[in-house]
DNA sequence: CTGTTAGCGCATTCAG
DNA sequence: CTGAATGCGCTAACAG
């Protein structure tokens, strides 16, 4: 079906249903006419094609690292509330945490094309950077700052540390075992580099010092963070404080003081924190020590900085950086075993 | 950048430029000049264009009800896997549970355009079977059966009746307490009315009846799950277990039992159950008795169907039912406190 | 108000 | 092997 079959149907130019279509001049009968051609055949207009000729989708895509993830919904919501509120529509692709992925979506976004792209970043490359820099459509960067696009982020510096100002503290009360730290990749500055240095920081304004023995590197998975913290556990066993850099990977340091507890004697009363907020683990073990961080928030600021840039051609380039509470700080729910 | 462009600086038509991108006959002396600048320039071939001449996107869109769910992201892993294998890409959108935003992005896939669809389905309404039966682009359905697209679906009915037999079982050795059912919408045919259905049949098949007093509604949240939960508590002292649609309501469950039992001194044994095996649940609380269905089997399946119908035209419709696996029935595990 | 015309960027005939 | 020419489906002037 073409708008030009309607017309011939309708007997009418292929110009009248192009008004019709979008609004134009047209007379009340012809308006008539064509509406029951396209009832009657379940016309559906190519939206390609007028994007070929007008240049405009009424489209974003997300370009988002997992699906599988609460603080990513999170961004996503605060996106697709702005978007659909002013009349765009929200493509999602997803890139399983792989950097090239990332690229590749990115690139099939700019020609496909859609009107903007935000990107919630993990590891920016020099390949990120070179198509920051050259692309065709605005670009958000949320999560990581870069200076190669508009970007909003997360003081996960801060953060990381108040959790060690936090870990120090229950440290001290519970009278001194070590302090653990499961960490992500430094390749990602905020949730690695950030949050890490940060909660070392903290640590130390408290006269507390991380030993590298106790910490560990982690992927993004739950999985991956038990498989860490249980070699851990067997390894040392004077551990109070699993201090982890996402809270799906608390997750996992909880499932495996779970296994550790099973197969051991000793209970140990050990406590986990996390970054995130996710409402899951707060659900069921009663809620740990975690950050919360404006996801909605920063998709929010995001899709309105995007829009400003695909509307009014908006050019002075921002940074923002978003603030984060700490979550359960006062502990008293803080140990996965009450 | 347009391929004229391209052609112009390098010296050639562009119908060369168009065979090197496209691998036909050309010399390698204008091969290397217009490699060159392609490289120079930087220039990316506008896919819309190439759609509107080809038909051919080498591109899903995926439609799914939230992005924050590991059933989800199980499906969408199953789906990438297939098509990243097969040199397509997927495209994801998400409807926040909004049946009508459902229509509102098949409709965006099918003139974007993209290849094919997959539906992640929830609520088949009868704009659904409309859209299915004249869909321009192939369509499977994940989750629902329906006669008006190939599907793929699980087995919830017989997932409920299981999950029935087990409650009834744990009810009896636990010495009679209560069982309560904290359903979903019954517009959802699958894990609405068939998950319920079948958990009746269970309990009844041992005898048991479930009291409609100690049936709720919940949404397909955890907060909406505690809610309903917390409210049922409040108003029924004897219940030792609770059986819950999905594990997001389940985790809601568990979190209200937290919320209880502080307020209240009277210690109960409850036992929470659930569908889904969400793994970050699993990890959390020890695992509670759940299903688990074959998500990322009806993932990947899905995605060899559609390719089938796209590819080779495969025009003989196809419903396909998938099993399930009892988890943690042994109910060593099931309980929320150890 | 309306139809005719001319592309959007590309791939594909068809003659060379 | 190569370039000129045509049209995918649509919208935006333009002249009625």
């Amino acid at each position: 079906m073409t708008i030009k079959e309607i017309a011939g149907l309708a007997g009418v130019s292929s110009a009248a249903v192009s008004r019709y279509l979008n609004g134009g001049y047209i007379s009340e009968e012809k308006k008539e006419r064509i509406r029951k051609v396209i009832e009657e055949t379940g016309y559906h207009p190519s939206a390609q094609a007028r994007i070929l000729r007008t240049k405009r989708a009424c489209l974003v895509g997300v370009v988002v690292p997992k699906i599988n993830s609460e603080s990513i919904s999170r961004v996503t919501a605060g996106i697709g509330q702005v978007l659909s509120s002013r009349g765009y529509q929200m493509l999602l692709a997803s890139t399983d945490n792989r950097p090239e992925k990332e690229i590749q979506y990115l690139k099939l976004f700019e020609n496909y094309p859609v009107d903007g792209i935000i990107l919630i970043g993990t590891v920016i490359t020099a390949e990120h950077r070179k198509f920051l820099k050259n692309a065709k459509v605005p670009v958000v960067v949320v999560g990581q700052y870069t200076k190669y696009a508009n970007c909003i982020y997360h003081d996960d510096y801060g953060a990381g540390k108040a959790m060690g100002k936090l870990a120090a503290s229950l440290n001290q009360r519970s009278g001194g075992g070590h302090i653990a730290y499961i960490g992500v990749t430094r390749d990602d500055k905020a949730a690695g580099a950030a949050r890490e240095d940060g909660f070392r920081a903290g640590l130390k304004s408290a006269g507390v010092e991380l030993d590298d023995d106790y910490v560990r590197l982690s992927e993004f998975r739950t999985d991956s963070g038990y498989n860490a913290v249980l070699a851990l556990l067997e390894e040392k066993d004077d551990i109070d404080i699993i201090s982890c850099a996402t809270d799906t990977i608390a997750a996992g340091a909880i499932e495996a003081l779970h296994t550790y507890e099973k197969r051991s004697t000793a209970h140990r009363r050990v406590t986990v924190t996390g970054f995130g907020d996710n409402q899951l683990l707060k659900a069921v073990s009663g809620g740990i020590p975690t950050i919360h961080f404006g996801y909605k928030t920063s998709g929010i600021r995001s899709a309105e900085l995007l829009l400003d840039v695909i509307e009014r051609g908006e050019k002075i380039p921002i940074e923002m950086k978003l603030g984060f509470r700490l979550v359960h700080g006062d502990a008293e729910t803080s140990l996965p075993h009450s």
